[in-house]
DNA sequence: TTGCTCCTCACGTCACGTGAGGTGGC
DNA sequence: TTGCTCCTCACGTCACGTGAGGTGGC
C-alpha cells in the first residue's frame, strides 16, 4: 500500500456522503475486507480511487438486493460466482417475503379501519381479531396482476411508460411478427397489455366504447405526478380533488380509453 | 413463584413445538422479561399455564407484524399505550418495505429475462443495468388496484370470497343503501369492485356481452386451486394447462362474466 | 440402564452504532 | 488557536443460535 498525495482520491468522509452511508460503514467494510481504500496519506487517512468508487457503487446495489456482505464479496471476488442462479434463488425469496408482508398490510389495514368501532376495552379482542384474519388467510393467492384489452400494444406500453411514469417490461411478438403481449411495471407489480381476442370477447374500450375495468394507482404526490403527466400530453378526465371516501384523486385516459386513477390516501 | 406438579401445564418443548419456535427462543423471552412460566417443577422445569400459552399467541401476533420484542412488551404490559396509533404508524412502514422489495423485485426479474441475452462476459455490466433501472425507476408509483365493474358487488364479492378463496374487504353503502364500493384482497393486495356508471362509460361483461380487461392471480398450486374453485361450483372456462409463454395456468368466470386466470410459473 | 427432555452459563452472529481518547491538515 | 475531519480500539445492539457441561423423570 502505496502513500500519495490526495489527487484523485476521494476522502473517507465525502465518499460516505455521496454514497449516503457512514465513515463506520466504509471502517468496517475494510475490517472484513469487503472494500480497501487504494492508497493512505502519510498520516494514514484513507484514500479511494477510481476502482473503489466504483466497487462501493456495487456493494451498494447487491446491498438493496438484501444480499449479505459475505455474498456480495463472493460475488464481486469470485468471477466463476454464477450470479444468475443466485439472482434467481433471491427472487424466490423476495416474493415469499412480499407475500407475507403484503398479508401483514392487509390485516393491519382491515383491523383499523374496523378499530373505530370498538371502545378501548375491546383493543386487545381486536388484536386476536387480525390474528386470526392473518392465519386464516388463504395462502394459496400471490400476487394480482391486471390484464388490460388494447388494439395497439407497443403505442399503449409507450404511453404507459412515457406519459404515466411506468417502468418498461416486454413486448412479445409471435413468429409472425404480431404483437401478443405487454408488460410494465407500476409501483407493486406488473400489468399486463393483451390484444383483442374474439374467443374470449376482449375487446379494448375503444371499440367497445365502455369498459368493464378502471385502474388505480397508488402515488406518493397525487398533484405533482398530474403536473407531469399533464406536461406530456395525457387526455387528464378531471384534476386532483379530495374525494369523500378519504383519497385524493384525478383520472387520466390512455389513448384507447382506459381510465386511470391515480390517487393518495387523506390525512397521511 | 410456587411449584405444581404439571396438571394443566404445558412443558417449554411443547410449547415450542406447537408454536413453532425454538426453546432457546422461550430462554429469551424469559430472559428479557417478556414471558416467564407461571411455576417451575421441583427440578426447576419451565411449567406454562393457560394464561402464559395466551401471551405467547399474542407476542406471536405481534411479531409477525414485525414489531421489536421491546414493543411487545410494552404494548401488552401497558395498558394506557394507543395500539391504534402505532398500528398506523406500522402500516407506513410496511408499505415504504412493500415498496422497496416490490422495486428490487421488479429490477431483479427484468435482469433475469434479460440474462440470457449477455455473455458470461457481460454479467457484471448487467448488474450495473439493474442498479440503473433500481434507482431510475419513478419512485412516485406505489400500488396497482385494479378496479373491475359489476351490477351486483355483493353478490360478486360473496363469489371471489367464497368460490375463489379470496379475503373479504369492507363493502361500502350511501346513505341510501345503495352499494357503491366493494373490497377484496388477493394475494399482494386489493381488488375493488365498482358499480355500472354513466358517466365514465363503466358497464359491466354482463351487460355489454364483451370485456376490456380480465384478471391474473397467481397462485402456489394451480391444480389445487382449480379443484378447490370447481368443488365450490364455479364456471371453469379451461382446465389447467401448461401454456407455452412459461406458466400452467386455468380460467374461471365469475358470476357477471369476469374471466379469471390463476396460474403458476413454470419450471420452478 | 438408556434416551429424551430439561437446566444454566456463555460466547457467537450480523452489520454496523456509539462513544473514548487521540492525532493531522486548513 | 479553533474547528473540522480523520484515526484506532472496543463495547453495545437485536433476537436469538449453538454448543458446553450437567441434572431429573419415564
Amino acid at each position: 500500500m502505496h502513500v500519495i498525495g490526495g489527487d484523485g482520491y476521494v476522502r473517507i468522509g465525502e465518499l460516505a456522503k455521496t454514497a449516503g452511508i457512514t465513515v463506520r460503514t466504509l471502517h468496517h467494510y475494510e475490517d472484513i475486507g469487503l472494500l480497501a481504500p487504494e492508497a493512505r496519506t502519510e498520516a494514514g487517512h484513507r484514500l479511494y480511487g477510481a476502482a473503489d468508487v466504483e466497487r462501493l457503487y456495487r456493494v451498494s446495489l447487491l446491498k438493496r438486493l438484501d444480499m449479505s456482505l459475505d455474498q456480495i464479496r463472493t460475488a464481486l471476488d469470485d468471477p466463476g460466482w454464477d450470479l444468475g442462479t443466485s439472482l434467481e434463488r433471491h427472487a424466490g425469496g423476495l416474493d415469499t417475503e412480499i407475500e407475507r408482508l403484503s398479508r401483514v398490510r392487509t390485516a393491519v389495514n382491515g383491523a383499523l379501519t374496523r378499530l373505530g368501532d370498538a371502545t378501548d376495552a375491546d383493543k386487545t379482542a381486536y388484536l386476536l381479531h387480525i390474528l386470526e384474519e392473518m392465519v386464516m388467510a388463504d395462502t394459496n393467492l400471490r400476487t394480482r396482476i391486471s390484464i388490460l384489452v388494447y388494439r395497439d400494444i407497443p403505442a399503449a406500453h409507450a404511453h404507459l411508460v412515457d406519459v404515466f411514469g411506468m417502468t418498461p417490461g416486454e413486448i412479445t411478438r409471435s413468429p409472425d411478427g404480431a404483437v401478443v403481449h405487454g408488460q410494465v411495471f407500476a409501483g407493486d407489480g406488473e400489468i399486463w397489455l393483451h390484444p383483442e381476442t374474439a374467443d374470449f370477447g376482449l375487446q379494448a374500450p375503444s371499440t367497445l366504447g365502455a369498459a368493464t375495468a378502471t385502474m388505480a394507482v397508488m402515488v406518493n404526490d397525487v398533484d405533482d405526478h398530474c403536473r407531469m403527466v399533464a406536461a406530456n400530453g395525457a387526455d387528464i378526465a378531471y384534476e386532483p380533488v379530495d374525494q369523500p371516501y378519504g383519497y385524493r384523486e384525478y383520472s387520466a385516459r390512455d389513448p384507447e380509453g382506459t381510465l386511470w386513477s391515480f390517487m393518495t390516501p387523506l390525512d397521511d
